[in-house]
DNA sequence: AATGAATGAGAGTTCATTCAT
DNA sequence: AATGAATGAACTCTCATTCAT
């Protein structure tokens, strides 16, 4: 009667339910009742509930890290990189939402923003190389500050994942805006 | 000590712990304890943490909506609201943390999200207008779609508030951004 | 609906649970129970067990305390004092119990064994005090070593406690006979 | 690493366990864990915690017991007695104070208190048998209460015992004058 | 002979809320 | 207008015990 990947069962329940009621409603004892086991056995696989917070940033991270890595023709990586964020955005919100929750927690808990942290640096930098690369391949205007233009798409794509934009399509509207902006659409 | 305003002491001690723990962290005794009284005091003017939650809520909105309105000539109006918005989250990042963790909430709370939505609904009723003010001074291109670029200036000024953004200077870079991109720097 | 002494009773009820059941067998909802209020009562008085069995602890040393202060003249005072321990190991069984207690969980608490240990470097004391009075007053040998006599008396008052003493009259039968060989019989 | 004495492994296990922590701290999956086994294997061997602790309980007694049996000629076997109770208190602490968690545990759980009255009860008889062969040897008054030197002896015996006498030297101190109060240094 | 996985029952502790004063 | 005292419900975490393998 064992399941041979209940901490993944245990992570993805304790995932939706940051999704569902964010850090403030997450109760471990909800979680192992999605998952259909006893508290104790949550605590079998994760000693305490800031393991269990801890390995869902941890999967978190990585499936948006997946979605940074540039795919594509070097002409076309960058519009195809605001896209899939876009993308995965539309398909799977609860990650926009868990994302949300945890760049606020990051604030406050060492932990979360170190990871966080890392995370939004990497994503900077990887930002950063497309766009060069958009510009020498002629598609971006050479004077450009390509740290500040960076900032800025982050900041763009991040704001269109508030859940007020989701729900209408401002979100989507907001990112074909960015695209204009920068001239790849 | 007998305070008048002991109800708006209240709502700010209230305020200052969302903004530094959020929601999560809220307890309505540390929140007495701030001002100096004992909860049941609280509970005297807010019958349950809910309604002290809602007098927070109002109070921010209010605030907002205040930074919101349109400032000087018609022609300066849009550069001047963006630089206001952002000005609010450097004078007051409390405010931007606040806000965050509302916009987070109102998916789950009713309550909350009648509120908000409502205030970014307002929001871009008042950026559609300033952009088309804009276009008929000249100073953007007309055939743009006022209510996808108000959508787009929306969360750019949104994800600039991020804690991540911040701390740096990020955020400032990505509104100097967005004025470029608009045309209005 | 508020007792003045509501502290007190708790610590009584926490004494008399850790003389029936030992500390393994301290529950704070029974001691809550016994007062006739909530567990969360309890915290109300004591942030933590900790704090309550430490409030246990400095009562019990208190009461000892009193018991060990020599009463009557200087020529009385060394068999009054064996007969008051006694008569309090008789009719305060409980306190015994506990203080056995007390005195095996000083080897591993800090915090016990430093109140602990200092009760029994009092008792040491006063009770080598009474031995010197009592060798002045001529009735035991002067060449004795009153430190390790001291020692000896302790151990022996404390031996006599041991509940497998307790029961049957052992334990007066040995401290009469403690008397004998200190020659105040 | 099939191990034919697995079962003693873990009753000495138990009985360190006991003597660190004592009862209140005794937890299976750190018993088994400090053999290197799985608590599963700990019940394979005890079906229940209260089985190990029986277990503990026989062994301490029959290491005890080994103690007490008189040696040497019967001139010296009562010295020798005490002797070897004190060395025996010196070399190996823990049983004292395994013999204390026991003493204490008597009064509640009957299992443990027949075994331990037994072994009391046996102790008192021995204890008698040496005496009263000490007194045809000429070596105490006869006119004594066998029975009640008995209580006194083992009395000041257990008394020694206290972890607050064994760490100084405290306990020594006061079986060396036990043995002056009978006269047998 | 041994284990990984699972659990029920319960432990200490927290918290919003109530109420007599 | 304010409080000390009290509470019910819930929370995280622990532990002896079980069982299929």
């Amino acid at each position: 009667m064992s399941a041979p990947n209940r901490r993944e069962e245990l992570v993805h329940a304790a995932f939706k339910q940051i999704a569902e009621r964010g850090f403030e409603g997450l109760r471990t004892r909800d979680v192992a009742a999605e998952v259909g086991v006893n508290v104790a056995t949550l605590h079998y696989y994760f000693p305490t509930k800031e393991a269990l917070i801890k390995a869902v940033l941890d999967q978190a991270m990585a499936r948006f890290r997946t979605t940074l890595e540039p795919h594509g023709s070097p002409d076309d990586q960058l519009r195809n990189h605001l896209r899939a964020v876009r993308r995965l955005m539309v398909t799977e919100p609860e990650l926009g939402t868990v994302m949300g929750e945890l760049a606020m927690r990051a604030s406050r808990d060492p932990a979360v923003r170190g990871i966080v942290d890392e995370m939004f640096a990497g994503w900077q930098t990887t930002m950063r190389g497309l766009l060069r690369r958009a510009v020498k391949g002629g598609r971006l205007r050479p004077e450009m500050d390509s740290d500040a233009v960076a900032a800025f798409v982050i900041a763009t794509l991040m704001g269109s994942t508030l859940p007020q934009f989701n729900e209408s399509k401002r979100g989507d509207q907001a990112v074909r805006q960015l695209e204009r902006a920068l001239g790849i659409d």
